[in-house]
RNA sequence: GCCUGGGUAGCUUAGCGGUAAAGCGCGUCCUUGGUAAGGACGAGACCCCGGGUUCAAAUCCCGGCCUAGGCUCCA
């Protein structure tokens, strides 16, 4: 709380850099006031110098306001906060022994972390029930300060040790805490709240986990429940509607119907197989960027899955990656699963003497590597024991750095606009645990910032996020519903190049160490692959599609006609399916859909004595009397387009 | 790694101490179909693995493996 004793004038500054002289300890709400009554009355909470407070906020020191009211957008937050106390204080009806320990909002919600109570999906239909009588309550929720002392006496009284912990910890010196009532209900919080549970216009609960109490391994498992809440039923809605596409959209559900890979328990977790239809669309992006790579000068090379311990001791991988890795012996000898293909691509580098006039010297790789993620992280083809990078690594003179990531920027831009992705860019700089000198940590950094500002990229800065051997560029792709994955990644590493000892020779004829850039562009096949089949649906592009065309005979006499027309596109390299099953036309048409298959050709006694086909694409268009050459002469434009939707009947 | 659910036919799931079920898929047959599910019959299961309790275990208990969500970590 504040200094009561403390006076004098402090300058608060609102969102439209305008200023206001007020009096030391003025609250939120009274500066609200001083800009308008209608403001003032209209008040929820306050942003302070970023931070989302109570309206009742005294202001201590010059401070950035902004005044929160129902129009703003931090007032979701506001309201899921307080939607977190109406699921407690159903949570409390219910399960009086229920012990609460924290309950804060979030980007999509909010949850409450609680403890001595378990509960299942039924039992959350239950509370969510209750919660929802509470809103209907209308109950207005109030403010009052309680000493620190009395807290304490509360929390030892009803014997939360949660509480308690806030109150010795963030609370330790205040000498009053706020509380919030509502109804009969009443918590520790520092707020802010809306004026009234009715405000809540949408709530759910949506599922149960566990959680750490602070996040901390050693700490008490808590059950977290999440839930959301809105403003409105409709919004509320739209949300569930939105999540439940993402859930069939989910990657290993489409993975599965369309028979793309799988990650059997007998294989081993995380080590997934690809089917044929999977391999499909991993070979057309493989071709793709290794047409990229080739289109700048990259050299293709390829290394084992396995090197001796004595090469990553000297790439540092094994002093600050080794709980990642998968170490095994051979005799007397030491091996480790590679974890990553630079220290191999910098080990060619090295079996060669290089000039100045060589460089850059580009590298890439399809390379297969393995970490020994925690179990616990593995999901579908997120997360994976094995994957896949696109690596690229250049050796190259710190006078050739500009250029060379504004080269690479400009590959990892084609590949964004090629699956229409949407993206963001962040910058990543030194970890806690990383070699090399500050220095050289200092200069790789502002390189990198130059080179972003120089193309005009907005980006964010990633504070400790980097490689342990450098600093680094992260692309974020967006996909269509607006979630965000890991993608592309431009890395400068001047570490890697001391250890291993690397040269050339410069003008001056003396030995020089090149500058060295890790990129991958899809960043790993696995984690792209993920990406795109959510981001389509499973629908993919004509030129990715597993099966790009299903003949569909009209009755089991038309099987001859079919099989002309798919050898004729087959011989164009297109990947065709003739539908042998007797069944009707409804059936087959139905099950091509169904398959996501983007063109189904419909082939009767009509096409076949007039020679032409019928076409039906994915968005269930259809004509008839086309001749097959017009239509694989579309497709080839389709294809090489890579067009990311079936055009031929637009 | 930790917490909480879950693992039953190729797939999706029901069954939860007493003879293992359904839908889809698959096979055979009938139907030879014209624009989003034609019909009949049939095959298909070490009920995740190992221990235990019980007259009797898919079902209850213990351990392990895998998996989902989350926590802590990353492409």
């Amino acid at each position: 709380m504040s200094d009561a004793t403390a006076t004098g004038e402090i300058v608060v500054t609102l969102p439209d850099g305008s200023t206001m002289d007020v009096e030391r300890g003025t609250t939120v709400e009274e500066v609200a006031y001083g800009i308008g009554s209608g403001l003032g009355d209209d008040t929820v909470a306050g942003v302070l110098d970023g931070d989302l407070v109570d309206k009742a906020t005294p202001i201590d020191s010059d401070s950035e306001i902004e005044i929160v009211t129902e129009s703003s957008e931090a007032y979701l937050r506001v309201l899921r906060h307080s939607a977190a106390h109406v699921f407690a204080q159903a949570l409390e009806r219910r399960y009086p022994e229920a012990k609460l320990a924290i309950g804060p909002p979030t980007d999509e919600g909010f949850y409450y972390d609680i403890a001595n109570v378990d509960l299942d999906s039924d039992d959350l239909a239950e509370i969510e029930t209750e919660a929802q009588a509470i809103v209907e309550e209308d109950l207005s929720i109030e403010r009052s300060e309680v000493s620190h002392e009395k807290a304490i006496s509360k929390y030892e009284d009803e014997n939360n040790p949660y509480k308690l912990d806030i109150l010795e910890t963030e609370a330790a010196d205040a000498e009053s805490v706020w509380f919030y009532e509502q109804g009969e209900f009443e918590d520790l919080c520092r707020g802010p709240h809306v004026a009234s549970t009715g405000e809540i216009g949408g709530f759910a609960l949506l599922e149960t986990s566990a959680a750490y109490w602070r996040g901390e391994e050693d700490n008490d498992s808590l059950t977290r429940v999440y839930g959301t809440a809105f403003e409105s039923e409709g919004e509320l809605e739209e949300y569930l509607e939105r999540r439940q596409e993402a859930k069939e959209r989910d990657h290993r559900r489409i993975g599965q119907e369309m028979d793309l890979f799988s990650i059997p328990e007998i294989t081993g977790p995380g080590l997934p197989l690809y089917h044929p239809n999977g391999k499909a669309i991993l070979q057309q992006l493989e071709d793709y960027v290794d047409s990229l790579n080739a289109e700048r000068g990259y050299d293709v090379v390829e290394t084992p899955h396995a090197f001796r311990t004595e090469l990553w001791k000297k790439s540092g991988h094994y002093e600050n990656y080794r709980d990642d890795m998968f170490v095994f012996e051979v005799g007397d000898d030491e091996f480790g699963l590679k974890p990553m293909n630079c220290p191999g691509h910098a080990t060619i580098f090295n079996e060669s003497a290089w000039s100045y006039r060589e460089l850059p010297v580009r590298y890439s790789e399809n390379g297969k590597v393995y970490r020994k993620e925690q179990r616990g992280e593995l999901s579908g083809l997120s997360r994976v024991w094995a994957f896949t990078i696109d690596d690229g690594h250049l050796f190259l003179r710190s006078d050739q750095i500009d250029m060379e990531v504004a080269g690479i920027m400009e590959m990892i831009f084609e590949i964004l606009e090629t699956f229409e992705l949407d993206y963001e860019v962040a910058l990543a700089t030194q970890p806690d645990k990383s070699v090399g000198s500050e220095e050289i940590w200092e200069n790789a950094q502002s390189q990198l910032k130059s080179v972003l500002e120089d193309q005009d990229i907005d980006y964010e800065i990633e504070e400790g996020d980097g490689a342990f051997y450098g600093p680094k560029i992260d692309f974020g792709f967006e996909d269509a519903l607006g979630r965000e994955w890991d993608g592309p990644t431009i890395q400068l590493d001047f570490n890697m190049p001391e250890r291993l000892d690397l040269e050339y020779t410069g003008e001056d004829n003396e030995s020089h160490r090149p500058v060295m850039i890790h990129r991958a562009l899809y960043g790993s096949y696995e984690r792209f692959l993920m990406v795109l089949i959510e981001h389509f649906d499973g629908k993919f592009p004509l030129w990715l599609a597993p099966e790009q065309v299903r003949i569909l005979p009209v009755a089991d006499d038309n099987i001859g006609y079919a099989e002309e027309v798919a050898n004729q596109l087959e011989e164009s390299g297109f990947r065709v399916d003739i539908e042998r099953r007797s069944w009707t036309v409804g059936r087959k048409i139905r099950q091509g859909h169904d398959d996501r298959v983007p063109y189904m050709l419909l082939l009767g006694d009509d096409e076949e004595e007039a020679e032409t086909v019928s076409v039906r694409d994915r968005a269930e268009r259809e004509t008839g009397d086309i001749e097959l050459e017009e239509f694989q002469s579309h497709l080839e434009g389709e294809r090489e387009g890579k067009r990311t939707t079936p055009d031929f009947l637009d």
